[in-house]
DNA sequence: ATTGACCTTTACGTTAACGTAAACTATAAT
DNA sequence: ATTATAGTTTACGTTAACGTAAAGGTCAAT
Protein backbone atom coordinates (compact mmCIF):
# COMPACT_ATOMS: atom_id res chain seq x y z
CA UNK A 1 0.00 0.00 0.00
CA UNK A 2 1.40 3.26 -0.94
CA UNK A 3 0.95 5.93 1.85
CA UNK A 4 -2.57 7.71 0.66
CA UNK A 5 -1.30 11.24 -0.16
CA UNK A 6 -3.10 13.87 2.35
CA UNK A 7 -3.72 17.61 2.13
CA UNK A 8 -4.71 20.19 4.54
CA UNK A 9 -6.95 23.14 2.65
CA UNK A 10 -4.07 25.56 2.91
CA UNK A 11 -1.06 23.33 1.33
CA UNK A 12 -3.75 23.13 -1.25
CA UNK A 13 -4.60 26.78 -1.63
CA UNK A 14 -0.48 27.46 -1.75
CA UNK A 15 0.14 24.95 -4.41
CA UNK A 16 -2.51 25.80 -6.12
CA UNK A 17 -2.23 29.89 -5.56
CA UNK A 18 -5.98 30.27 -4.49
CA UNK A 19 -7.61 31.15 -1.20
CA UNK A 20 -8.93 28.69 1.31
CA UNK A 21 -11.87 30.59 0.74
CA UNK A 22 -12.08 29.58 -2.77
CA UNK A 23 -11.86 26.23 -1.95
CA UNK A 24 -14.56 26.18 0.78
CA UNK A 25 -16.61 27.79 -1.96
CA UNK A 26 -16.15 24.99 -4.34
CA UNK A 27 -17.23 22.87 -1.55
CA UNK A 28 -19.82 24.65 -0.69
CA UNK A 29 -20.71 24.22 -4.74
CA UNK A 30 -21.12 20.14 -4.31
CA UNK A 31 -17.75 20.61 -5.93
CA UNK A 32 -15.02 18.98 -3.17
CA UNK A 33 -16.27 16.95 -0.11
CA UNK A 34 -13.16 15.90 1.82
CA UNK A 35 -13.29 13.93 4.51
CA UNK A 36 -13.27 15.64 7.90
CA UNK A 37 -10.69 14.97 10.83
CA UNK A 38 -12.26 16.06 13.59
CA UNK A 39 -13.18 19.82 12.67
CA UNK A 40 -10.75 19.81 10.03
CA UNK A 41 -10.67 19.48 6.10
CA UNK A 42 -8.22 16.42 5.06
CA UNK A 43 -8.16 16.20 1.23
CA UNK A 44 -7.25 13.35 -0.53
CA UNK A 45 -5.29 12.84 -3.98
CA UNK A 46 -8.70 12.64 -5.67
CA UNK A 47 -9.69 15.84 -3.89
CA UNK A 48 -6.79 16.99 -5.49
CA UNK A 49 -7.37 15.99 -8.75
CA UNK A 50 -10.54 17.44 -8.52
CA UNK A 51 -9.38 20.95 -7.70
CA UNK A 52 -6.70 20.50 -10.49
CA UNK A 53 -9.69 20.34 -12.91
CA UNK A 54 -12.34 22.89 -11.77
CA UNK A 55 -9.04 25.77 -11.99
CA UNK A 56 -8.54 24.37 -15.53
CA UNK A 57 -12.06 24.44 -16.17
CA UNK A 58 -12.03 28.16 -15.11
CA UNK A 59 -8.82 28.67 -17.38
CA UNK A 60 -10.76 27.30 -19.93
CA UNK A 61 -13.70 30.09 -19.50
CA UNK A 62 -16.31 27.53 -17.93
CA UNK A 63 -18.53 27.97 -15.19
CA UNK A 64 -18.10 26.37 -11.90
CA UNK A 65 -21.66 24.66 -13.13
CA UNK A 66 -20.13 23.18 -16.18
CA UNK A 67 -16.70 22.09 -14.38
CA UNK A 68 -18.78 20.08 -11.76
CA UNK A 69 -20.32 18.62 -14.55
CA UNK A 70 -16.88 18.01 -15.95
CA UNK A 71 -15.77 16.15 -13.14
CA UNK A 72 -18.59 13.99 -12.55
CA UNK A 73 -17.66 12.53 -15.66
CA UNK A 74 -14.78 11.25 -14.13
CA UNK A 75 -16.01 9.71 -11.50
CA UNK A 76 -16.79 5.91 -11.29
CA UNK A 77 -19.45 5.47 -13.85
CA UNK A 78 -21.30 4.02 -11.06
CA UNK A 79 -24.02 3.46 -13.62
CA UNK A 80 -25.99 1.27 -15.82
CA UNK A 81 -26.31 0.94 -19.45
CA UNK A 82 -28.65 4.01 -19.79
CA UNK A 83 -26.40 5.81 -17.52
CA UNK A 84 -23.23 5.34 -19.26
CA UNK A 85 -24.99 6.06 -22.63
CA UNK A 86 -25.98 9.70 -21.32
CA UNK A 87 -22.59 10.32 -20.08
CA UNK A 88 -20.89 9.43 -23.25
CA UNK A 89 -23.40 11.75 -25.27
CA UNK A 90 -22.60 14.48 -22.69
CA UNK A 91 -18.53 13.61 -23.10
CA UNK A 92 -19.13 14.18 -27.01
CA UNK A 93 -20.94 17.51 -26.99
CA UNK A 94 -18.23 19.20 -24.47
CA UNK A 95 -15.64 17.54 -27.11
CA UNK A 96 -16.72 19.46 -29.63
CA UNK A 97 -16.99 22.54 -27.93
CA UNK A 98 -13.55 21.87 -27.12
CA UNK A 99 -13.10 21.13 -30.54
CA UNK A 100 -14.46 24.60 -30.96
CA UNK A 101 -13.17 26.17 -28.84
CA UNK A 102 -9.35 24.88 -30.14
CA UNK A 103 -10.46 26.74 -33.21
CA UNK A 104 -11.46 30.24 -31.37
CA UNK A 105 -7.74 29.65 -30.59
CA UNK A 106 -6.16 28.72 -33.39
CA UNK A 107 -7.44 31.41 -35.16
CA UNK A 108 -6.37 34.23 -32.58
CA UNK A 109 -2.99 33.29 -31.66
CA UNK A 110 -2.29 33.03 -35.96
CA UNK A 111 -4.41 36.68 -35.82
CA UNK A 112 -2.40 37.73 -33.43
CA UNK A 113 0.45 36.38 -35.07
CA UNK A 114 -0.06 38.78 -37.90
CA UNK A 115 -0.13 42.29 -35.90
CA UNK A 116 3.33 41.04 -34.37
CA UNK A 117 4.39 41.26 -38.00
CA UNK A 118 3.06 44.06 -39.02
CA UNK A 119 4.38 45.85 -35.64
CA UNK A 120 7.93 44.26 -36.18
CA UNK A 121 7.61 45.57 -39.92
CA UNK A 122 7.02 49.11 -39.00
CA UNK A 123 10.02 49.10 -36.25
CA UNK A 124 11.91 48.13 -38.87
CA UNK A 125 11.02 50.87 -41.47
CA UNK A 126 11.22 53.61 -38.28
CA UNK B 1 -14.55 51.65 -54.11
CA UNK B 2 -16.20 49.12 -52.95
CA UNK B 3 -19.35 49.59 -50.85
CA UNK B 4 -18.59 50.07 -47.02
CA UNK B 5 -20.93 47.59 -45.38
CA UNK B 6 -23.03 49.08 -42.80
CA UNK B 7 -24.87 47.10 -40.01
CA UNK B 8 -27.90 48.29 -37.54
CA UNK B 9 -27.72 47.13 -33.82
CA UNK B 10 -30.31 44.60 -34.65
CA UNK B 11 -28.97 43.36 -37.58
CA UNK B 12 -25.47 42.32 -35.38
CA UNK B 13 -27.28 41.31 -32.57
CA UNK B 14 -28.85 38.57 -34.84
CA UNK B 15 -25.84 37.85 -36.72
CA UNK B 16 -23.72 37.72 -33.54
CA UNK B 17 -26.97 36.01 -31.54
CA UNK B 18 -26.40 38.69 -28.62
CA UNK B 19 -28.86 41.08 -27.59
CA UNK B 20 -28.61 44.69 -28.58
CA UNK B 21 -28.49 45.89 -25.03
CA UNK B 22 -24.85 43.12 -24.75
CA UNK B 23 -23.72 45.45 -27.64
CA UNK B 24 -24.78 48.89 -26.24
CA UNK B 25 -22.89 47.70 -23.14
CA UNK B 26 -19.49 47.01 -25.22
CA UNK B 27 -19.96 50.42 -26.16
CA UNK B 28 -20.14 51.85 -22.73
CA UNK B 29 -17.10 49.89 -21.81
CA UNK B 30 -15.34 51.10 -24.61
CA UNK B 31 -15.00 48.83 -26.95
CA UNK B 32 -17.05 50.12 -29.43
CA UNK B 33 -17.83 53.39 -30.76
CA UNK B 34 -19.80 53.27 -33.92
CA UNK B 35 -20.60 56.45 -35.87
CA UNK B 36 -24.19 57.78 -35.78
CA UNK B 37 -26.98 58.75 -38.04
CA UNK B 38 -29.12 61.13 -36.27
CA UNK B 39 -29.56 59.51 -32.93
CA UNK B 40 -29.10 55.78 -34.46
CA UNK B 41 -26.13 54.01 -34.22
CA UNK B 42 -24.30 52.76 -37.47
CA UNK B 43 -21.46 50.33 -37.50
CA UNK B 44 -19.37 49.27 -40.03
CA UNK B 45 -17.27 46.11 -41.06
CA UNK B 46 -14.00 47.68 -38.63
CA UNK B 47 -17.03 47.53 -35.98
CA UNK B 48 -17.94 44.37 -36.71
CA UNK B 49 -14.63 42.70 -36.55
CA UNK B 50 -13.99 44.25 -32.90
CA UNK B 51 -17.48 42.45 -32.03
CA UNK B 52 -16.79 39.50 -33.29
CA UNK B 53 -13.14 39.53 -31.54
CA UNK B 54 -14.74 40.61 -28.37
CA UNK B 55 -17.13 37.32 -28.73
CA UNK B 56 -14.16 35.34 -29.55
CA UNK B 57 -12.19 36.51 -26.87
CA UNK B 58 -15.14 35.67 -24.08
CA UNK B 59 -15.67 32.28 -25.40
CA UNK B 60 -12.23 31.57 -24.83
CA UNK B 61 -12.78 32.78 -21.27
CA UNK B 62 -11.08 36.14 -20.96
CA UNK B 63 -12.62 39.32 -19.96
CA UNK B 64 -14.50 42.22 -21.28
CA UNK B 65 -11.38 43.98 -20.18
CA UNK B 66 -8.43 41.64 -22.01
CA UNK B 67 -11.23 41.60 -24.77
CA UNK B 68 -10.51 45.58 -25.08
CA UNK B 69 -7.02 44.56 -24.71
CA UNK B 70 -6.35 42.63 -27.76
CA UNK B 71 -8.57 44.78 -29.85
CA UNK B 72 -6.35 47.93 -29.19
CA UNK B 73 -3.97 45.59 -30.54
CA UNK B 74 -5.41 44.93 -33.85
CA UNK B 75 -5.91 48.60 -34.16
CA UNK B 76 -3.55 50.63 -36.51
CA UNK B 77 -0.44 50.49 -34.50
CA UNK B 78 -0.31 54.35 -34.80
CA UNK B 79 2.54 54.31 -32.64
CA UNK B 80 5.87 55.63 -32.15
CA UNK B 81 9.35 53.24 -31.74
CA UNK B 82 8.51 52.86 -27.99
CA UNK B 83 4.79 52.51 -28.75
CA UNK B 84 5.64 49.74 -31.04
CA UNK B 85 8.17 47.63 -28.60
CA UNK B 86 5.23 47.94 -26.14
CA UNK B 87 2.79 46.56 -28.43
CA UNK B 88 5.17 43.85 -29.56
CA UNK B 89 5.76 42.53 -25.64
CA UNK B 90 2.28 42.72 -25.04
CA UNK B 91 1.31 40.62 -28.27
CA UNK B 92 4.19 37.90 -26.66
CA UNK B 93 2.69 37.94 -23.19
CA UNK B 94 -0.79 37.16 -25.09
CA UNK B 95 0.29 34.42 -27.25
CA UNK B 96 2.46 32.62 -24.37
CA UNK B 97 -1.02 33.19 -22.67
CA UNK B 98 -2.71 31.65 -25.52
CA UNK B 99 -0.44 28.44 -25.36
CA UNK B 100 -0.67 28.07 -22.09
CA UNK B 101 -4.62 27.79 -22.64
CA UNK B 102 -3.62 25.55 -25.94
CA UNK B 103 -2.13 22.48 -23.32
CA UNK B 104 -4.70 23.01 -20.77
CA UNK B 105 -7.19 22.88 -23.82
CA UNK B 106 -5.02 19.88 -24.98
CA UNK B 107 -5.18 17.78 -21.45
CA UNK B 108 -8.58 18.09 -21.15
CA UNK B 109 -9.56 16.79 -24.44
CA UNK B 110 -7.28 13.47 -24.18
CA UNK B 111 -8.66 12.78 -20.37
CA UNK B 112 -12.52 13.23 -21.45
CA UNK B 113 -11.22 11.15 -24.57
CA UNK B 114 -9.84 8.68 -22.07
CA UNK B 115 -13.24 8.74 -19.89
CA UNK B 116 -15.20 8.11 -22.87
CA UNK B 117 -13.40 4.97 -23.71
CA UNK B 118 -13.50 3.35 -20.36
CA UNK B 119 -17.51 4.18 -20.73
CA UNK B 120 -17.69 2.57 -23.68
CA UNK B 121 -15.56 -0.97 -22.27
CA UNK B 122 -18.01 -0.63 -19.77
CA UNK B 123 -20.98 -0.50 -21.97
CA UNK B 124 -19.56 -3.43 -23.62
CA UNK B 125 -19.52 -5.84 -20.94
CA UNK B 126 -22.96 -4.73 -19.79
C1' DA C 1 -53.02 60.68 -37.50
C1' DT C 2 -52.22 56.41 -35.65
C1' DT C 3 -50.20 52.00 -35.75
C1' DG C 4 -45.92 49.30 -35.92
C1' DA C 5 -41.21 48.50 -36.09
C1' DC C 6 -37.12 50.10 -34.70
C1' DC C 7 -34.29 53.09 -32.22
C1' DT C 8 -32.83 55.86 -27.95
C1' DT C 9 -31.43 56.86 -22.76
C1' DT C 10 -31.75 56.03 -17.82
C1' DA C 11 -31.90 53.19 -14.15
C1' DC C 12 -32.59 49.53 -11.09
C1' DG C 13 -32.12 44.19 -10.69
C1' DT C 14 -29.58 39.78 -11.00
C1' DT C 15 -26.11 36.01 -10.92
C1' DA C 16 -21.59 33.97 -10.43
C1' DA C 17 -17.56 33.73 -7.94
C1' DC C 18 -15.51 34.82 -4.72
C1' DG C 19 -13.47 38.83 -0.88
C1' DT C 20 -13.51 40.35 3.67
C1' DA C 21 -14.38 40.40 8.33
C1' DA C 22 -16.05 38.84 12.73
C1' DA C 23 -16.20 35.58 16.26
C1' DC C 24 -14.89 31.14 17.70
C1' DT C 25 -12.24 26.45 18.24
C1' DA C 26 -8.24 23.36 18.35
C1' DT C 27 -3.63 22.20 18.87
C1' DA C 28 1.30 22.77 19.34
C1' DA C 29 5.05 25.43 21.25
C1' DT C 30 7.04 28.41 24.72
C1' DA D 1 -1.09 29.07 31.07
C1' DT D 2 -0.72 31.79 27.22
C1' DT D 3 0.60 32.89 22.83
C1' DA D 4 0.83 31.45 17.87
C1' DT D 5 -0.85 29.16 14.12
C1' DA D 6 -4.22 27.07 11.48
C1' DG D 7 -8.56 25.76 11.28
C1' DT D 8 -13.94 26.61 11.53
C1' DT D 9 -18.80 28.87 10.56
C1' DT D 10 -21.73 32.76 9.42
C1' DA D 11 -22.72 36.62 7.06
C1' DC D 12 -22.54 40.73 4.53
C1' DG D 13 -19.92 43.09 0.51
C1' DT D 14 -18.16 43.41 -4.26
C1' DT D 15 -17.40 43.13 -9.33
C1' DA D 16 -18.37 41.78 -14.02
C1' DA D 17 -21.60 41.25 -17.46
C1' DC D 18 -25.32 41.79 -18.67
C1' DG D 19 -31.19 41.46 -18.00
C1' DT D 20 -35.24 43.90 -17.63
C1' DA D 21 -38.24 47.47 -17.49
C1' DA D 22 -39.79 52.29 -18.20
C1' DA D 23 -40.46 56.20 -20.95
C1' DG D 24 -39.89 58.14 -24.93
C1' DG D 25 -38.16 59.63 -30.10
C1' DT D 26 -38.37 58.63 -35.55
C1' DC D 27 -40.13 57.26 -39.63
C1' DA D 28 -42.67 54.57 -43.10
C1' DA D 29 -47.09 52.53 -44.07
C1' DT D 30 -51.95 52.28 -43.57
Amino acid sequence: MSEPKQYSISELAAEFDVTTRTIRFYEEKGLLAPARKGTSRIYNSADHTKLKLILRGKRLGFSLEESGEIIRMYDPAHGNRAQLEKLIVMIQSRREQLADQREDLQMMMFELQQVEQRAAEALGKS
